[in-house]
DNA sequence: CGCGCCATGTCATGAACGTGTAATAGCTTC
DNA sequence: GAAGCTATTACACGTTCATGACATGGCGCG
């Protein structure tokens, strides 16, 4: 289907997503450092490089530059649950698309082939899920053909969530992640976020069919 | 479609290249050196160059003065983001055309079609957007069938905008590939050119429709 | 050599907007 | 029915952006 580079340090994740990802039938390469991913791309002509974050040496922001810097070569970014990264930081590096870890094979599969999509000029460079449309490239929203004007900090959310579709997380982690907060402590701010952010996309705001509550933990991005 | 010889030492870029443009039905050559491009053009009829600018041995420039010494071949310029390129060194230098990397295949694919559009007298080397028209050929801008004159900072802000149209870019990115400064630190610079661009190129500069602002995040070009 | 124009970068001000907090109401579960 | 969790709304503060004035510096022209 598609060649695949694959930059990432733990061996664990990496031999599973490697084994996944041939299993769907795509060549892939591995690189335990980003050193040796630089200098394997220069060998391996890769469709998409699936970048972890951190890394020993040279980080993936880092790498992610060098990579844009002389190819065109699509990069997905893989973040780690605690990492504080977030969207901005991502679209600056040069990377077309990001997931949180853990990531299960179909969705970073999903993501491969958006992404692989869009590098080939199709004109579908957004995610569809049932009504809403996100594009994460000109950083906007619609829903039912009709675009919707989020705010930085709902953007934020939004496309925290919907990088690791199903996946939940908590208040917490999203206080880390998308507001850099590093203070622990209950706050409601994270569900405000949420409601204004429902009342922008959902069709029955409701009944949340996007923005999910999955109560005594978190939120999470549906429908799965 | 086109006979194109593509100049990159890059492997990467190449083979990336070549691939999508064969899947476009060109017939593609390609040259990793300045030297070997010179030569190869001699066998190949090519009826566009894309070329690099930074290449082992004899740089793109020079290789673009010596193609345009001996023939009339388009040549399209590729530029790296970080490369200390000048729109008017490179059209000085006889290029048709020029795109920032990373390029992304359908991007380039339709300059290469304008190039060739061009070259065969078909007077329409214009992008349109609304009463916006650019002409990256003669660099000028003119809305509503009025030329306007735009500084060079304007103008190389709103050429590097408009060839990702829709894309977001932060202040910072535009600092760096624009300005190419390096420093980090706030600046309102980039929010005071496009102020002075929007005056210029806008028909309601209060209800920008070309260089919107995405409110936390940066610039980006519309009209979407 | 000196003058003046134009482009560029910096700064101050004001307005618009988004955000965080808190208070209250609603819902779920045991 | 009570306790715990979440939804909803309102309001005030802080941030961000637009706007225009000002200083600097380069360039051409006299």
């Amino acid at each position: 289907m598609a060649r695949v580079l694959l930059i990432e340090d733990d061996p664990n994740v990496r031999d599973a997503l490697t084994l996944a990802l041939k299993g769907r039938d795509h060549e892939v390469e591995s690189a335990t450092s980003g050193e040796e991913g630089l200098e394997r791309l220069a060998r391996f002509a890769a469709d998409v490089v699936v970048l972890d974050l951190m890394l020993p040496g040279i980080d993936g922001f880092e790498v992610c530059r060098r990579i844009r810097a002389t190819t065109s070569t699509s990069i997905v970014m893989l973040s780690a649950r605690g990492d504080d990264f977030d969207v901005v930081g991502g679209l600056e590096a040069g990377a077309d698309d990001y997931v949180v870890k853990p990531v299960r094979p179909q969705v970073l599969e999903a993501r491969i082939r958006a992404v692989l999509r869009r590098a080939d000029g199709v004109p579908s460079p957004v995610e569809t899920y049932g009504t809403l449309c996100l594009d994460r490239a000109s950083l906007t929203v619609s829903r039912g053909g009709r675009q919707v004007a989020l705010p930085p900090m709902e953007l934020r959310l939004l496309l925290h969530l919907s990088a690791s579709p199903g996946q939940v997380f908590s208040r917490q982690q999203l206080l880390e992640s998308v507001w850099e907060h590093d203070y622990l402590g209950d706050s409601r701010l994270v569900d405000a976020c949420v409601q204004r952010l429902r009342a922008k996309i959902e069709d029955v705001p409701a009944e949340p069919r996007y923005v999910q509550t999955v109560r005594g933990f978190g939120y999470r991005f549906g429908p799965v």
